[in-house]
DNA sequence: CTGAAAGCGCTAACAC
DNA sequence: GTGTTAGCGCTTTCAG
């Protein structure tokens, strides 16, 4: 491999014949240079491939252009969507991404992650590590005081913190919801692992849309999955060992409503004439399923995207001078995909 | 938010009333410093919270401890599963990660990514992006001369280019022995869209698993899907349209094989007693899968986890003076997963 | 229109 | 042991 050294700014200056200062005007677009100059300087850039070097230039403007991300558990689908939606947006925008990964959901030693990221000069940091346990308690003293711009993907809402998420418990609540519309009453939930605060609030959607059906959600039952395909199965039996009469499931993520409906078709269950299901995510190959799912669907992509557009906002609003930021909490909806398999023939 | 800039190591030195000399040995952990002297530094630094800046000190070591990370679609599993694989070894080495994902798999207009990625004086590169169609072509020019180590996650192997990829031939082979030791011998294909090498590879493994074992694979039928789980049933239909005496297929993967499993289902056919079928890729999910799918299971986070290895691996030989490296072109295995799917009972 | 000088935050090489 | 000088590659400021 042929490793030639990169050019400098002043090798360039030299073959041009004119000083540094010229070649940064030109590179960065500005007045005040003849335009015969500006050609040539132009030509033997291209010729030689020079590259400025965003380093040194951040060093000296104290802007990087790049955006520290924190995410956790990309080998699983929801964190990568969120990921693409992050990477997509700060491409447009003409941001890098420097991208940090937790080992676990449940890390919460993140001072080492923060300090790699601000040696690094980030410009601000997204947040897309769902809640989880307790992984947000360096939150509370941290709180104020953080150095740049800071996006939360996954948090209760604040007024000192800037926040995108979906609205999970909405989205508990319409699935159940729908079920109570096509006139069933025995309604159970498998929930994902409690110490998740998104799968709480889908639990307590679906709690509150029983009770403002006349409904006491404590005579329902409800088991707990851990969000893989198989837990969702094993739930499912536990539900129907505990509620033989139940008429429809609210399953917490589409995951595990695969293993459900395994688990059905071998009891000789039929979905939906036996049982509705409506799941949630809203995962592509939902609408696959054998019968295609009823899910909640939340467009993950968006919620990357956004985070960026504000964070960015955020930013050039510091960078031109003004001094408060308005910190938005931003909360978008989901939407609810109705297919076969919730569907009262 | 309260923005406070960053302490520099002039500041520190003055607190401390030594030279920014000092200050350097201490956070380097260089001798000469006397053990007060030390002590002392490090109290003002804790207590103040300095952190060094990576950037100044990139631009003189002329190291960044960065690694480029180019990707495309990561809404699917697979990318994110290798970039899982990346970000956990980088983080293991002390390397960060520069993100980059291709709008599209089919870009060829890689310059700008590049530049980026090198004006912001990356290590190395990792281009985790699959082949398709001719979005390789310009490797074919630019081959020798990369400023900086390089490796590709998906590309032929070649002497002068250090690489990292599953045998896909290899799998397609396994997939279609298995099928032919347990007595199968109509065996079709559904296969990936195949301007995908990958895809290409795996069918010329079935083709030539069946060859040797003295069928001739023109006269089993063929059909291409997209890998996404609705093009699986389509495909599976026209398999089923043109050649019903089929007694086994292998599907390039899991998705496509998910709608092939309902297609199957809902026509009354049943897997295995009428049908066997062999997935690839190994998804969680498939094992939860009515019946359980077989498959050939590839570890993609290894995948990413040994890109990383090599690349830093090169970088710090480079670094250590030793001018010829030798380019590694790594070949890794794919497993078979037995399941019921493909189990003559 | 163009160039010279200073300096972003840090470290290498040398002095003392 | 510690400080001084120089400079990484660039931009800002100010002279001309």
């Amino acid at each position: 491999m042929n490793k030639q050294k990169r050019l400098t700014i002043k090798q360039v200056a030299q073959m041009a014949g004119v000083s540094t200062q010229t070649i940064s005007r030109v590179i960065n677009n500005r007045p005040d240079v003849s335009p015969e100059t500006r050609q040539r300087v132009k030509d033997i850039i291209d010729r030689y491939g020079y590259q400025p070097s965003a380093l040194a230039r951040s060093l000296i403007q104290q802007r990087n252009y790049t955006l520290g991300v924190v995410t956790a558990g990309l080998k699983y689908i929801g964190p990568s969507m969120i990921l693409h939606g992050i990477t997509n947006k700060a491409e447009e925008l003409d941001y890098s991404i420097l991208l940090k990964e937790l080992p676990r959901f449940d890390t919460d030693d993140v001072e080492p992650i923060f300090k790699s990221l601000l040696a690094r000069h980030v410009d601000g940091i997204i947040w897309a590590v769902p809640a989880v346990g307790d992984n947000q308690r360096w939150l509370k003293q941290t709180s104020e005081s953080f150095p740049v711009p800071f996006i939360f993907l996954t948090a209760p809402p604040r007024s000192d913190l800037a926040s995108v998420d979906y609205d999970n418990y909405l989205g508990g609540k319409m699935a159940t919801q729908h079920l109570l519309r096509q006139g069933y009453q025995q309604i159970g939930h498998i929930s994902g692992p409690l110490d998740w605060l998104s799968a709480r609030q889908r639990k307590q959607g679906w709690q509150d849309a029983l009770r403002e059906a006349g409904i006491n959600p404590d005579s329902m039952p409800c088991s707990e999955g851990n969000w893989s395909s198989g837990s969702g199965g094993v739930a499912f039996e536990q539900l129907l060992a505990n509620y033989p009469s139940l008429e429809a499931v609210f399953v917490a993520n589409d995951q595990m409503a695969v293993s459900l409906l395994r688990v059905a078709f071998q009891k000789g269950i039929r979905i939906p004439q036996d049982l509705a299901v409506v799941g949630f995510d809203g995962l592509a190959e939902s609408q696959f399923f054998w019968p295609p799912l009823t899910t909640v669907y939340q467009d993950l992509h968006a919620l990357g995207s956004t985070a960026v557009k504000e964070i960015v906002q955020t930013i050039e609003y510091l960078y031109e001078g003004k001094d408060s930021v308005n910190v938005n909490n931003i909360i978008l909806q989901p939407q609810l995909i109705v297919r076969a398999s919730s569907l009262k023939s």
